[in-house]
DNA sequence: GTGTGACTTGGAGTCCGTG
DNA sequence: CCACGGACTCCAAGTCACA
């Protein structure tokens, strides 16, 4: 499992924890709805500013979204 | 302390804690020198695979580099 | 052993849409 | 509500010379 696949897992897992479609967490951490969706499919490698502001509107902290729980 | 910072503060701490130049751990990761010395500059919002490489030639995981300690 | 400016380019990230 | 596409913009990524 690559940190590609853990950033994507995570996601979705926190997501779905809080009830969150991509669209709402999209404008919660102003990122492209599209940008997330492609996060989820582990299309890109993320920058460490935009893993900071999932987990900010997550509500979680940016190390929680790359480690394996 | 953005994520930014959070990022130098522990890619200086790791590397000297093992007692490796930015020119070592540059040939560890297979990263340029000065592109880690940006990074501990807080000069660029590094992606999470450069984060991962660097990790690896440290010792840690990914995560360790983007939390506080 | 490290900081820095200048540079190129591939990919991160946005915005429009569709099924 | 999400996957997926094209067409864009702009910064991270990577390298070099020099201080």
């Amino acid at each position: 499992m690559n940190i590609r696949e853990i950033l994507a897992a995570n996601l979705k897992r926190y997501r779905r924890e809080r009830g969150v479609s991509q669209e709402e967490l999209a404008h919660l951490a102003e990122i492209d709805r599209t940008y997330i969706s492609s996060l989820e499919r582990c299309q890109y490698a993320a920058s460490i500013e935009v893993v900071d502001r999932l987990a900010k509107a997550l509500g979680v902290e940016a190390y929680d979204l790359l480690r394996l729980v």
